[in-house]
DNA sequence: CTTGACCTTTCAGTTACTGGAAAGAATAGA
DNA sequence: TCTATTCTTTCCAGTAACTGAAAGGTCAAG
């Protein structure tokens, strides 16, 4: 399988599936004569991992802890928990943050008219 | 003021100060005979502008328009208005994306015993 | 006069890619 | 077989919004 079969396969660009390729995150298996990157459907696995992963939000340090992990027939319950947990956290304190600029935000743009004249309570509070 | 006292002022790193004076955000006002910037109070104020700005996620490009509507007085609410409430949908779109993140992964935590076994509904689904 | 705090510029690094250029390789069609 | 197109390679640069560090000039206090 060439890089362009295994992009489309793993549902990644072409340009990222060689990046996690340059970054040590997921190399090709081998390379064909001329030097073309060739995968197979283990390395495709992992890039659909990758890619699953990266759309929970894990950085890819945390997407190689997991790929780590996915491999690892030794590993235990509790190391991929604990990795996950931290992301789902991250997760809540974003969401409480947006909560609170939401609800400033909207108040603002509530109670600002919209129209011709110059003043406006965004303004106003921005200032 | 030098640049420490304003961006003490302004609630900024001084890192920053300098940062947005280079990309012309706000320059300041002036420079000493040893070339030292020299804030005034209104260079301050367009600081905290910007800091507040910042603060409820508008780009650097969103704050250099609202900045230019702050010092406008002939603008109009609606341009004002425009621009945040293109932020608040932002917010918005962005809170429906961690909403449904967060409830798949809040699941796939509970749902993993975290223990010393290897078995893992986390790395079940993201492989 | 020296010390230490403060200021300057410039360069590099951060995250996770993405775009583009130049050039070699493979393939399909005439 | 020749050619046109497509695929692949590597390398370099750019994105957003800073942040850290290096190397050196300035200023106030003791």
């Amino acid at each position: 399988m060439n890089i362009s079969a295994a992009s489309k396969a793993a549902g990644l660009p072409i340009k990222t599936v060689r990046y996690y390729a340059d970054i040590g995150l997921v190399r090709a298996p081998s390379r064909s004569d001329a030097g073309y990157r060739t995968y197979d459907d283990a390395a495709v696995r992992k890039l659909v991992f990758i890619r699953r992963s990266r759309e929970f939000g894990f950085t890819i340090e945390e997407c190689r802890e997991l790929l780590g992990l996915y491999q690892d027939k030794d590993r235990t319950s509790a190391e991929v928990k604990r990795i996950a947990s931290k992301r789902l956290e991250e997760i809540e304190k974003k969401q409480r943050e947006l909560q609170s600029l939401h609800d400033e935000l909207a108040h603002l743009v509530k109670t600002c008219r919209g129209d011709h004249r110059p003043d406006c309570p965004i303004i106003d509070y921005l200032g």
